[in-house]
RNA sequence: GGGCGGUUAGCUCAGUGGGAGAGCACUUCCCUGACACGGAAGGGGUCAUUGGUUCAAUCCCAAUACCGCCCACCA
């Protein structure tokens, strides 16, 4: 066997893939006889693209899946894409544009046929990128939102809904894109600080034209739509205006009352605040407890238009433009009082960038309050567990506030609205149009209908994900034994958009909460703190990662670093190159393995207890305790903790001292099989985090069965525990570190040749050890049945004087501050009487072992300067 | 305006009611029969500030400061 030095994982990694999925490795079919875990994947955009927050969110779920296959549970990780309707038809639409093609030069059918072959061709390239990090999602069961399946469940749905009641439509107010030409939901909306002018308007009181009432607007173009002018019941500036009315300026040519409200803020502005319910949401409020009428005043393209009201000569104006001429018109009639800087957050549409405005439109609506009120229960009894908790009140928070839901959109690619109307404008909902026909003829003694060019929401069909891709509404062997699925793990970004939809819906529609769990990874941003992304330039493509380090590495790197609690990670890339070195630690120990003279005998056997070394009885000890450690972690969802345990057992405590203990003398009876099952176990313990590199070394080390992917996680029930042993191993450690401090200190050449005799008080086995590591010559050789102590002082002896005082006076000084701190505390009556007895045993017997020490380095100390003297 | 996190070594972060930790970086030594993507030894911190609880606080509580996240109808 000749390995190379160094670990390539690209010569690995990609042929591994191929072998996995070739052999269907990935795949699982619905087994009632074993334990279900089950994990509906989070479906990317088909336009996505692999970013480094997947690494936080995708690689525990894969971690997950495969802990889970190895324990043998009937485990899925169920794949998908998103249709990503206003993401996909931006690209289509650049596309397009590039040609010098619209999409209305294209018309709806052209246009959603060459979304498809974008979608086609294009689209879903994240998932090779997941291959390539190796995530192993049952990819022969992937599913994409559009797919026929999946869009007769959506249509399923809608009329469900609609038949119960649930779903309506209505002029509501929605936030309007304009560049993007489509409504958008509330929580697409970004919110950005911006500097703006609030600029304080005098309106005319009617009956009085010489008094005025002065309110402050930072978009003077919405007065066109005003309807009345409110002020706070409360406020006594005001108190003699309410019921009232004053002229519109700069027009004057139609009167609005002055109403009392207590949504104003007195202390904002003037007290007084214009009131257009057509185009902003309080305003929309206040007008709704008013009775107000709600005249529009803009169109879709955010011009200004007298469809609806007289607007004068601003009509068919931008709105910046009608802003500014509205604000000159003003000024010229000197009714503008005041124009001061103002910081206000802005709305602004996610995807196009362009400012949101509010309006008014016939849409379509979910009614929220009856499917939020069980979703929320399920939170508050229990059965909805969020980790960490803090994301529970989140989503507690959004759904005591919810609002119904705007499910349709003006895009062209998703689901179309199982919605057609009669000719009197009667909407008819069915799941098909020959369906919607028999209802009409029944209904309106027509068929002649026409469809509602909308689609819906892409989270309309994200919220029946978790039943959808088993099959619904059809009974399917998946849907029985694989819903719920066991955890859901996503952003916390998306808690509301996306997880509570899913628990309305999954408990509306299936009667049971999609899932019991839902973990939360830490959002990842650069290491200043800053969020990643492409305008910033700090973005970190993961492949590049990949390609650099391995994907092993990349995972290992992401996972050391996240935290159960944490909400975000400072990513830092030397992590990857740390673990890069971890699996070269990994793939060398394995070339010291496969080149042991005696060669390894089988995975699974280990020498008879009594025969084992204390070596050998501790790291078996240690390698009970981390399968322990780990599974516990992984059962918490705390992959950091994890990924450190593994750390610490495969290289400090395998690597460093197991390893080079094995190279002595009194360990070589046993160290071949030893080694052997401990390092099947380790990859097996790691193989979740680490697959690619621990196929490898598990193929290459004696194995039972074809992949490691399959093998039985470890048991801590096999591997032997002695506690006394593992104990006495450590103070070996103990007393070879103190060695090798001397040796340092003394400047000893580390080859001088080492005669050191077995000190009384040290396991023959720890004593080879300890020599081993101690590399330092000490004459004359200490005779048999000398201490450890003995054999440090011969040691000792022959340091230069100089070297020692100073290191005798710095441990001198260190004992007596400990000695003196314990002295002040065990003096302290309060301390003695009031703490624990057990804790006060344990400072005494502190105190004592300080003062030993203390005393035995004085003398040394003492004798080294008589000796001068 | 509400709610929630965070503040520990130069950097990124663990951690505990009773002697401050890891990795990286840094200093020194070493290619010792797997590994220089390695091994060994070492230096480095008033655990943000103030007050409280306690025999005892880096840890519990409160306030303050700064950083960050989420929600919200200050036009």
């Amino acid at each position: 066997m000749d390995l190379p030095k160094q670990y390539d994982p690209s010569t690995v990694e990609e042929r591994l893939y191929r072998r996995w999925e070739e052999n269907g490795y990935f795949h699982e079919e619905p087994d009632p006889a074993r334990p279900p875990f089950i994990i509906c994947m989070p479906p990317p955009n088909v336009t996505g693209r692999a970013h480094l927050g997947h690494g936080s969110t995708y690689t525990p779920m894969d971690v997950l899946v495969r802990y889970h296959r190895m324990r043998g549970n009937n485990a899925d990780w169920l794949p998908g894409l998103d249709h990503a309707a206003i993401a996909t038809e931006a690209v289509v639409i650049k596309d397009l544009a590039r040609e010098g093609v619209t999409r209305d030069d294209l018309g709806r059918e052209g246009f959603v046929e060459r979304a498809w072959d974008w979608s086609r061709t294009y689209g879903g390239a994240i998932e090779s990128q997941f291959r390539v990090l190796g995530f192993g999602p049952d990819w022969q069961r992937s599913r994409f939102t559009m797919d026929e399946g999946l869009s007769a469940a959506v249509r399923s749905l809608f009329v469900r809904l609609y038949r119960e009641g649930r779903i309506y439509r209505g002029r509501r107010l929605v936030n309007w894109d304009p560049r993007g030409q489509t409504t958008v939901s509330d929580a697409e909306v970004d919110r950005v600080e911006r500097d703006a002018t609030l600029w304080h308007v005098a309106y005319p009181l009617r009956d009085d034209s010489r008094r005025n009432i002065v309110i402050a607007t930072t978009r003077p173009e919405t007065i066109l739509g005003d309807v009345a002018i409110a002020v706070h019941p409360d406020d006594e500036r005001y108190a003699g205006l309410v019921g009232s009315h004053v002229l519109v300026p700069p027009l004057l040519d139609r009167a609005i009352p002055i109403v009392a409200d207590a949504a104003v803020d007195r202390t904002f502005g003037t007290g007084a605040v214009k009131v257009t319910p057509a185009h902003d949401a309080t305003d929309y409020d206040i007008g709704t407890r008013h009775a107000l009428p709600m005249p529009s005043i803009l169109d879709q393209q955010a011009r200004i238009t007298g469809a609806e009201i007289a607007v004068g000569p601003y009509d068919g104006m931008d709105r910046y433009e009608a802003r500014m001429r509205i604000v000159e018109d003003l000024q010229r009639d000197g009714r503008l009082v005041k124009e001061e800087a103002h910081r206000m957050s802005l709305a602004v549409s996610e995807r196009t960038g362009d400012t949101i405005e509010p309006m008014l439109s016939l849409q379509w609506f979910v009614r929220m309050d009856e499917l939020a009120k069980p979703a929320l229960d399920a939170y508050h009894n229990g059965q909805l567990r969020f980790i960490p908790e803090r994301y529970g009140r989140t989503y507690e928070q959004w759904l005591e506030n919810i609002r119904d839901w705007n499910i349709s959109r003006q895009l062209w690619w998703g689901h179309r609205l199982p919605v057609w109307y009669a000719p009197d404008g009667t909407p008819v909902v069915a799941e098909t149009e020959e369906e919607a026909r028999e209802i009409a003829m029944r209904d309106f003694g027509t068929d002649v209908l026409v469809r509602d060019p909308d689609t819906l929401d892409t989270w309309f069909s994200s919220g029946i994900w978790p039943f959808s891709i088993l099959g619904w509404p059809e009974t399917t062997t998946e849907l029985q034994c694989w819903y719920p699925s066991q955890v859901l793990v996503t952003g916390g970004d998306i808690v509301f958009l996306w997880v509570a939809r899913m628990v309305m819906l999954g408990l509306h529609v299936m009667g049971e909460l999609p899932f019991p769990d839902v973990f939360v990874p830490p959002l990842v941003f650069d290491a200043q703190g800053r969020k990643m992304s492409k305008s910033l330039g700090n973005a970190i493509d993961p492949m590049e990662l990949a390609k650099q380090y391995g994907a092993d590495a990349f995972r290992m790197g992401i996972l050391r670093q996240m935290r159960l609690e944490g909400q975000e990670i400072r990513f830092v890339e030397s992590r990857c190159e740390e673990a890069r070195n971890f699996n070269n630690k990994i793939w060398n120990a394995t070339r010291y393995l496969l080149t042991l003279a005696e060669g390894l005998p089988g995975a699974r056997i280990l020498p008879k207890t009594q025969s084992l070394t204390i070596a050998d009885r501790w790291i078996l000890t240690r390698l009970r305790d981390t399968i322990l450690a780990v599974e516990s972690a992984y059962d918490r969802y705390d992959f950091g903790s994890a990924a450190d345990a593994l750390w610490r057992f495969v290289w400090y405590e395998f690597c460093d001292w197991y390893v080079e203990a094995t190279k002595i003398e009194d360990n070589r009876p046993t160290r071949a099989a030893v080694l052997s099952f401990v390092w099947n176990n380790a990859m097996r313990l790691l193989h979740p985090i680490e697959p690619f590199i621990t196929e490898e070394v598990w193929l290459a080390i004696p194995h039972d069965g074809k992949t490691i992917m399959t093998a039985t996680w470890p048991d801590p029930e096999e591997v032997p525990v002695d506690r006394d042993a593992a104990a006495a191993f450590e103070s070996v450690q103990r007393a070879a570190e103190r060695l090798r401090n001397l040796r340092a200190e003394m400047g000893l050449q580390p080859r001088t040749p080492l005669t050191l005799e077995t000190p009384a008080n040290v396991p023959a086995a720890a004593a080879a050890l300890l020599g081993h590591f101690a590399v330092a010559a000490i004459e004359p050789a200490p005779a048999a049945g000398d201490t450890l102590e003995d054999a440090l002082a011969a040691l000792r002896a022959r340091a230069p004087r100089e070297l020692l005082e100073a290191r005798y006076t710095k441990d001198l000084m260190r004992l007596d501050g400990e000695v003196e701190r314990l002295e002040r505390k065990l003096s302290n009556e309060a301390f003695v009487a009031k703490a624990a007895p057990d804790v006060v045993a344990k400072e005494r017997a502190k105190l004592e072992g300080y003062r030993l020490e203390q005393k035995s380095v004085q003398s040394a100390l003492d004798a080294l300067t008589d000796s001068v003297a």
